[in-house]
DNA sequence: TTGTATGCAAATAATTTGCACCAAA
DNA sequence: TTTGGTGCAAATTATTTGCATACAA
């Protein structure tokens, strides 16, 4: 259905920057993939390399648009792709998280922990990072003798941007 | 399929107490149809009354599962159930939230706002409180200029009780 | 050579929709 | 009486799986 909706504009408006690692993607992958006996292949090679050519969320059907159709030169099927998505996601490469009830990946590996702000108007995801939040959350944590993994924050409501627009529309209302 | 796994066990660990309401679900489900020219049939009323009979975090299938089957006196039919919870969302009787990849609802209106710590291991839901939570997502809001109309936190690690048989059986492993 | 990976088609799972009939207001 | 609601069956959407073949190690 393609309902995510990132209306082309770049998703993070503020990048925050790449930690710094010592492997790239691909050889992160390659690490993973050979020590649990898994194979390098053509497909994986160049789904890591276009997954990480953009630093955006997408979807599936996102992904999918952007890659080679059947016939063309590096054409992968659909179900490859799930099953990479899910194989880069276990490699720590990638993470997931659903939004609106689709399953929305991001980079993990080489970046930062943040999290998003959701308009709910534009729908655009705009990260964000807080030490006071990863704080808060481990004290949380300790409270309730719940050993933390990690979090995910979403705050929704309206970005700037719509905000704007919509103060203007309201004051042209009243013209 | 039905991976939800609620195991039986209580969802909420620590009960947090009910907000006072002058209204009880179902009269504030009657202002909302009636707001919008709508109308209170049998099904509504019952799955109103079924769903705040119990406060626990549920899905359709559990949902379902609780309800008459086909044949059966009050027998709502599985779409009807679909369109009831999404209206209830609407009335704000409910919240709805994503877990692996599912529709989770829980009960909102006479609920104070909470967020979550989430077992991977016994995919237990734990609610917890808090305010500096609260006010940290607001300072956020601003500090983006976003419009803050909610959040959802969800801490996930190891629980409690996880985190203790654990312990125990790798102080078992070691004998 | 030995499995693992892929593409295809088909299967699942969750949710939604079209439609004829039913029933609140 | 009018228009919204329901159940049923079928359609959609997202994702997964079985299997024969292809290919990395």
């Amino acid at each position: 259905m393609k309902s995510f909706d990132s209306k082309g504009k770049g998703q993070a408006e503020k990048s925050l920057g790449a930690v710094p690692v010592s492997q790239t993607p691909l050889q992160r992958l390659e690490e993973y993939l050979t020590s649990r006996g898994l194979r390098m292949t053509e497909q994986r090679r160049f789904l890591v390399e276009r997954v990480f050519s953009r630093h955006e969320h997408f979807d599936v059907d996102q992904l999918i648009d952007q890659l080679p159709r059947k016939g063309e030169p590096h054409y992968v099927s659909r179900p490859t792709v799930y099953r990479a998505l899910k194989e880069f996601v276990d490699a720590g490469l990638l993470r997931r998280f659903e939004l609106n009830g689709r399953s929305v990946y991001e980079h993990d590996y080489g970046y930062p922990e943040h999290d998003h702000l959701y308009c709910i108007k534009c729908r655009k995801l705009t990260e964000f990072q807080s030490d006071a939040l990863g704080q808060l959350r481990d004290q949380i944590g300790r409270e309730h003798r719940f050993l933390v993994r990690g979090h995910r924050l979403i705050i929704h409501g309206v970005c700037r941007d719509c905000n704007r627009r919509r103060s203007r529309r309201r004051a042209q209302d009243l013209v």
